[in-house]
DNA sequence: GGAAAATGTTTTAAGCTTAAAGCGTTTATT
DNA sequence: AATAAACGCTTTAAGCTTAAAACATTTTCC
């Protein structure tokens, strides 16, 4: 999954100076990996508590929700950024409980085209009420400035090739 | 873990104005989180082709070699923020391959200490330059402000129920 | 139209992850 | 000292995740 691209040099001409901004960019890395860790850790408690379910089902969910049309599974996994074998099963369980449908393209037949059931969007908005909560607590400290401050800031990494 | 703490209300009275902050965080939350598997995404695939090992395993390595003298599993954990358990399981592997040791406390015989060994420092710091060429592409669009900038706004979000 | 390449998805194998239960060991309480 | 509680770690069961292989269908290109 694209990797070959790495190792440009620091661009920065390392004469100095270039030592101590790898080090910060190092110590800035972990900071948000670890505050995402965080986050995510009390996501996950909360919503086993309160809903007995879990994140990867929530953000399939969540993204479904967005999409009311449907999405392919390839579209899926794309949004969700993760692989694509792995949303096969996360769906397949929610097709079984009923949140999801898996329809298969009548012009295509490899494709199928995702969906939330009734019963799926419902469930859907009432975790979704209480995710903002969560949310909304774990970022009380940020107000509008501050979030796009982080917004913009976060946009210049980049993750992806592109 | 820690679950029970949520649910106080946004705090700034939501008179209007509540909602779009609501959905704001949402956003820099989802583009957050998005950054973060982006670029966990591309570590994962260098450090796989390049060195044939893991995210995990880099994680623990990376922090025993902050501490050379020894960790407590426990301490281990709570350093990387994942279970307990699983950090079992990824020494036991690093022990296997002769990377690590683990080694029983003599005042307390339910504690170890796990170690890097020598060829685990070695193997460790040849990955550990990789690894900061790759961030240093992924992050060069940040100068030293801006990595401050994005530290502090880090800094407020409390992951932790603290 | 038929072979080859590309596409959309699922399956597989290996490994990560968590929460909860379990096992020794140590500390606290009587 | 005996019991109970706490602690440090490992095991377990269930589920998530990935990369790669496999499958089926469609598209491309002679």
């Amino acid at each position: 999954m694209t990797l070959s691209q790495g190792f440009a040099e620091p661009e920065g001409a390392d004469a100095g100076m270039a030592v101590p901004l790898s080090k910060q960019r190092l110590r800035v890395w972990l900071r948000l990996l670890n505050r995402n860790r965080e986050i995510l850790g009390r996501l996950r408690g909360s919503l086993r508590a309160e809903f007995d379910t879990t994140l990867p089902r929530f953000d399939v969910m969540a993204t479904l929700d967005r999409y009311r049309d449907g999405l392919r599974m390839s579209h899926l996994s794309a949004h969700l950024k993760v692989s694509n074998g792995n949303v096969t099963g996360i769906v397949d369980s929610l097709i079984h409980e009923g949140l999801v449908t898996r329809q298969v393209d009548s012009h295509d037949k490899r494709a199928t085209t995702v969906r939330l059931t009734r019963l799926g969007i419902d469930r859907f908005s009432v975790m979704a009420r209480a995710h903002e909560r969560w949310i909304d607590t774990m970022f009380t400290e940020l107000d509008s400035d501050g979030l796009d401050q982080l917004s913009s800031l976060l946009d210049q990494l980049h993750g992806d090739p592109e």
